[in-house]
This record gives C-alpha cells, structure tokens and sequence, in this order.
DNA sequence: AGAAAAATACTTGTATACATATATACAGTA
DNA sequence: TACTGTATATATGTATACAAGTATTTTTCT
C-alpha cells in the first residue's frame, strides 16, 4: 500500500508477517486469531498485534465476526469473481487515462515491457511478472491514486485464490496477446477502445479462471 | 463501511464521531491530531482512540507523516477529481451487473424512486437524497460488494468536498434525465449500454463539480 | 443418566505506566 | 547576530495490568 510508514515499528512488522501468511494461505481460511498467542509467536506484544489486526480487518484481509473474534476469511468462488470484476473496472478506467495523458516515452516503455513479455511467454511466473509490469506503468501513466489503491488491494485479495488458478500455456498466449492489442490502443490515442480492451482482457481472465477452479474438484477452501 | 462492528466499544464511537468532525470539516484540513488531547477531548483513553485513528488511516481518511504525526488530509482539486473517476468506474460496472441480474420487481423499484426523483427536483437536498437511493438500489441489484465497499470509500471522502461542489439547478434537471436514462437502460437488458451511459453520467457531475469550485474563488482548503 | 446451574478458564477491550524518539527553547560560542 | 549543541518538554510506540464478557467444564439436582 502506498501508505504503508516505512519506519520499523514492531505494529508494522507485525502487519507484514501477518499479511504474508494470510495471502500465502499459512494461515488457513477460517481459522481464528488468538492475540495472546499471535503476539507470543511474532515476537511482539498485543498493543502492537491488535494494531496490525485492525488494519487487515480495514483491509479485509481479515474478518470481525459479530460474536467478537477475528478470522481469515473463507475463500468463496462469488468473491474471486467480483474481485475480477472490480479490477476490470479498475484496469478499464486506468488504460483510458493513461491513453489520454501517455507521452511517446511512456508509449516507448510500453512496447519494451511488452518485448519482455513475449520472451518469456512460456514460463508461468515470469509472465506473471511481466504482465503486472505492464499494468504496473499503464497504472503510472494513469495517474489516479484511488484507482491504483483499490486496485492494489483488488491485486492482494486475489493472491489468496492464486493456486487455485493456474494459468495454462494457451491462457498466457491469450494474455500476451491482449496486451499486445491494450497497448496499440493506448499508444493508439483512442480512450474508449482502450478502456473496452482492458476491460474485456480482464474479464476474459476472470472466465479461465473460474473455469480453472471448477475444474479442481470440489474447489475452494 | 459493511465490516463496521455493531458492538459500542468505546474504539467505535471514537471513530464515528471522529470520522465525523473529518467529513463536516469540524476538523480542518492540514490540522494535526495530537493522541492525548484528542482522548480526552472524545472522553476515551489513548488506546482505543488510536484504534480509530489508525482505521481511519487506512481508510485515507486521516494521513500518516513520515515523520511520525497524523494530520487531517489537505483538500486537492485532484483528488476530487480522481474521486469522481473511480466513482464513475464503480457505478459503470455495478449498472452493467444491475442489468444482467435485475428481475422485473427490481425494475419495478427502479422506477418508483426515479418519480420520486423527478418531484423534488427543485429540492437540493431531497434530490440528492433520491439521487442516492437510486445508485443504492442498483447496487444491491448488482450484488458485488466489493465494488459496493469502494464506492462506499469514494462516497465518504466526497462528502469533504461537499461544500465546494454545491448542485445547481440546471445541473439537478441534467441528473435527473441521466438517471431516467440510466434506468431505461438498465431496464432494457442492454448492459453495455448501461455501463457506458452510468459512467458518462457520473462523469458529467465530475465536470460539473469542477467548474463549480473553480468559480469558488480561489477554491480549495 | 440427563439437564440445569455454577464456577472456572480464557479472550477481548481499556487504561495506564514506561521507554524512546522528536521537537522546542535556551544558552554558549564564533 | 547567527549558529550549534544541550537540555527540557511533549508525543508516539509498546508492554502490562485490570475489567468485563463469553464459552466451557464441572457440579448438583431431578
């Protein structure tokens, strides 16, 4: 997050570790958080704790139930796919921004991220990471910190359902080809093109993804 | 917010009531938040009104210092802008669900509160009011709450802005034959249509809004 | 034995005390 | 006078102690 203080406060150590073992599923959804002995294990008090579980709950990265105790969330198909949805409102409204205010040196970094992406088309994580530095300069370009924030933690929430949603070899062909498109479009000058290109190469995303998880047996959680 | 605990832990009304005095402008823009006179002021300890003010943080509603103070954001034209966009992403996406999921009882709704719309038109704030029920209703009917949490967020940091972006009546008359267009659309089945038209709608307040603060003199803070 | 009631253990919420960092004011020196 | 270094005061960060509420287990009564 954009706000995060960079000071090391054992309350922002603590927001970290803890984060990490929510996206990373090392906490298990579902499971409880007992401050007492959360505190123990991270090597920090409770004031310091609660300051970070409070801050995931505002997150939602964490849960309060109305009975009083905090929890992982449940993992649920409902959400992965609203999470796509908000992201492709995110990415839709980004793309059109950055093709209105774009400078050619902007334009130039686009098509070379977009080189490195097709390098790399056959290696999973590798064009993971290319993609999300495409996204990550169309996000620059932009220039909406609202939409960069929501769409930050659109991005972190999805990393919970990440197993879940293995990217195939033609998946990421399919990929590296809508980026090709989203870029001529925002180089291209034209900001509804490139907010429809966006929108649907997100969505497009979302369809695989939800067909990848229905394809793993019983599914979530 | 949703996640907000219906318990009155004394951490809870300290952040409503300071959540509060930040939207009315009670507290000033620029104005630093000192722990211990702002405890006492709101008749709770430090503990729980940190608490409050660190959700408050994270709901961009209060700002960290790098150097370690807490300071009531400054107003920005940018910002209200970039507000405005996300908003418009936001009710864009949930005009498009509203479309694909609305039964004819929801229609049926849709277009009760849009005559109530159209009989206080004159009215600044009963037209506001409506306009609101409006957006609230094809919310529900989109059924994606994330895309509802983030409007909500947008929503509430609008309101600071409030006293700038005062509606006129020829701006009223405008919202409202949006809104009628916007139900026809979502009506229509046409969800295309739909989104394109909620964001240009929400779009079209934004520049209104904009001209509206940069007659305000020298406008902002 | 089964159900109701009481007691116990544990968790969360809050207050407060203490340590550390930061800012302010003052004094001494160039 | 301007500047640096020191001392003081105040704010933030953290730990801990205590209060209040909840769940669980044990005990008692039918």
């Amino acid at each position: 997050m954009p706000d995060t203080p960079a000071r090391n406060t054992g309350a922002h150590v603590a927001y970290v570790e803890l984060k990490r073992q929510i996206l990373t599923l090392q906490l298990k959804p579902g499971e409880r958080i007992y401050e007492p002995a959360m505190a123990t294990a991270l090597g920090v008090s409770r004031t310091p704790l609660r300051e970070a579980v409070r801050r995931l709950i505002s997150e939602n990265l964490l849960e309060q139930q109305p009975t009083g105790g905090v929890l992982v969330p449940v993992l649920d198909e409902n959400v992965i796919s609203e999470l796509y949805e908000v992201r492709a409102a995110m990415e839709s409204l980004m793309a059109r921004n950055a093709c209105l205010k774009a400078t050619a040196a902007d334009i130039e970094a686009l098509h070379g991220i977009l080189a490195r992406n097709a390098a790399v088309v056959e290696f999973a994580d590798d064009a993971m990471q290319q993609g999300m530095a495409l996204h990550a300069k169309i996000a620059g370009t932009a220039g909406n910190s609202w939409a960069r924030r929501f769409h930050d933690q659109v991005s972190s929430q999805m990393e919970r359902y990440r197993h879940f949603t293995n990217s195939t070899q033609e998946r990421r062909d399919q990929a590296l080809s809508q980026h090709r498109t989203l870029v001529e479009a925002v180089a291209g000058g034209n900001p509804e093109k490139a907010a429809k290109i966006a929108f649907d190469h997100v969505m497009a995303a979302r369809d695989a993804a939800l067909r990848a998880m229905s394809g793993n047996g019983p599914g979530i959680s």
